[in-house]
RNA sequence: GGACAGGUGGCCGAGUGGUUGAAGGCGCACGCCUGGAAAGUGUGUAACGGUGAAAGCCGUUCGAGGGUUCGAAUCCCUCCCUGUCCGCCA
């Protein structure tokens, strides 16, 4: 959500990020400010008409102390015309703020100053200085679900007579793997970078889902319940008002923790991880990924979060996105990273790194996580701000000044920034294991960090 | 699902029609005190919006909306949320 007073004061820098996201950002911005000038108008207006019923109100109080019936019945009188005045601007009021308010939930956010531009993921820019390893060479490398499948332990076609397509079962071995690696990764992030694990909800209510950006933009994305049940009387299902939507990621649940609190700087940054299933309609994916577990409805991922002072937050994505390439590193599988340009990026996001492992059975690279640094857009929209530390006047000053001490200076409150990651995905690590590590017998090597994990196991086959 | 009880500032918690934006406490900040700290002590400390160069002035906000009233945190109605007990249940 974008701050309008801002717009309002300067509206360049506003339309010229609109613009690199490839929209008309002066017509939007000329929007708005139309719909914020209404609103103001009718806000000045409306504040002279309270002004002066609360003046006349104090003043027939005072009227009636000193039995002045003539007094206060005038002013009663005057109050009494405006009053309808005043109650059908305060409605009015309302539907323009709510005008607004609309508008601005809609509109992205602002590409920082160092994104590239471009149009769709093929202006990407890589990061050398972040690519990690080379591919390895496999003769004729199979796809995952040709090795799990070969395997016995991945099984679409029972999970699509049970709960249709885009869903899987794992069994045995890969399923363990699959614990196994949401294992190793909270232990990564939570000893070696300081995240703190968290088991949150994966069903949140619409708030929540407005905070983070994902509504009211994208809820064909979502899955939601229904709550319908049989009205055994009338013979017809009733759908009752109590409604959730599962989480698409943890990001969700993880950032509005802190939605509408004041936190205090001392507090800052907060640092979550979690390991959930996340849902996702994949409305308008059809023919994309349909074979295999890179596009499901429901996979697993573990996700990190953290909720930083502004000027932290740019150091913070950089941290967060080596903490999901620990994990790859730690894996020894080949990646590299690149940075969204304008037309690629979240609608929340100011600036974005996707990390791409490397699959040989597809010879390509594919998404494995993506980092965002959403600056202070979601802290809006969740309303989340913190405190800066109070600190003396005399700051800046060599001395201080003789005599009494002047009062300090307390701050307001700041929105803070957000930034999300996953840190892995982990349906597609299994992937990635599954296809780097997969050996000429059939066989897949487990990784040596997963070996602990996996009771010692060194390598996954087909049960004899 | 049934029956109750509640929603007040960063937090806890007073407050049942008229300078109450709101006592008190905690927390926090800055002084004093101290060799330094703790303790003690003094002072300060709501958010959002409008207007203004600024100081300031004004408005809104005690879960949300509506109503009664000249005037509502306080009375009435509707809704939302939270808690407790019972029932069911992983």
């Amino acid at each position: 959500m974008h701050d309008i007073k801002a717009i309002r004061d300067d509206a360049t820098a506003f339309v010229r990020g609109l613009q690199r996201r490839g929209l008309d950002g002066q017509a939007v911005a000329n929007d708005l400010l139309e719909k914020d000038k209404a609103l103001r108008e009718l806000l000045v207006r409306l504040q002279n008409s309270q002004a002066r019923r609360n003046e006349a109100s104090k003043l027939i109080g005072q009227a009636k102390a000193k039995k002045d019936e003539a007094q206060a019945a005038a002013l009663m009188a005057e109050v009494a015309g405006l009053k309808d005045d005043i109650q059908k601007g305060e409605a009015e009021q309302r539907e323009r703020e709510e005008t607004l308010k609309n508008a601005l939930a809609v509109i992205p956010n602002l590409p920082a100053d160092d994104v590239p531009d471009g149009a769709d993921e093929a202006a990407n820019v890589p990061m050398p200085e972040r690519a990690f390893g080379t591919p390895p060479g496999i003769n004729n490398a199979k796809q995952h679900f040709e090795i799990g499948e070969a395997l016995g332990q991945m099984d679409f076609e029972r999970a699509a007579k049970v709960s249709g397509a885009r869903f899987v079962y794992l069994k045995s071995d890969l399923a363990r793997l699959e614990r196994a690696l949401g294992a190793f990764m909270l232990d990564t992030h939570t000893e070696q970078f300081g995240y703190t694990e968290v088991s949150p909800p994966v069903l949140v209510r619409d708030q929540a889902l407005f905070g983070t950006g994902q509504l009211p933009k994208f809820e064909e994305d979502l899955f939601q319940t229904s709550r319908e049940y049989m009205d055994v009387e009338n013979g017809v299902f009733r759908n009752s008002m109590d409604r959730f939507w599962l989480i698409p990621t943890a990001e969700v649940s993880l950032t509005n923790y802190v939605a509408d609190e004041i936190l205090s700087e001392a507090e800052l940054p907060i640092r979550f991880t979690a390991h959930t299933p996340c849902f996702r309609a994949e409305a308008g994916s059809a023919g994309r990924d349909t074979r295999g577990m890179i596009r499901m409805h429901q996979f697993s991922k573990v996700e990190l979060v953290s909720i930083t002072a502004p000027e932290k937050s740019n150091e913070e994505h950089e941290r967060m996105t080596d903490a999901a390439q620990t994990i790859l590193k730690k894996l020894d599988l080949a990646h590299r990273v690149v940075t969204l340009c304008t037309g690629d990026m979240g609608f929340s996001a100011q600036k974005t790194y996707d990390i791409e492992v490397w699959l040989p059975g597809q010879n390509a690279f594919r998404e494995i996580s993506s980092c965002s640094n959403c600056g202070d857009f979601q802290a809006r929209r969740m309303n989340t701000r913190y405190r800066p530390k109070p600190y003396p006047q005399h700051v800046g000053f060599t001395q201080p000044s003789p005599g009494p001490s002047p009062l300090p200076i307390n701050p307001s409150p700041r929105p803070v920034h957000t930034l999300n990651g996953s840190g892995l995905a982990v349906g597609r690590t299994l992937v990635a294991i599954l296809e780097n590590y997969q050996q000429p017998d059939g066989s897949v090597a487990i990784p040596d960090v997963l070996v602990p994990y996996m009771g010692g196991k060194t390598k996954i086959e087909k049960p004899s």
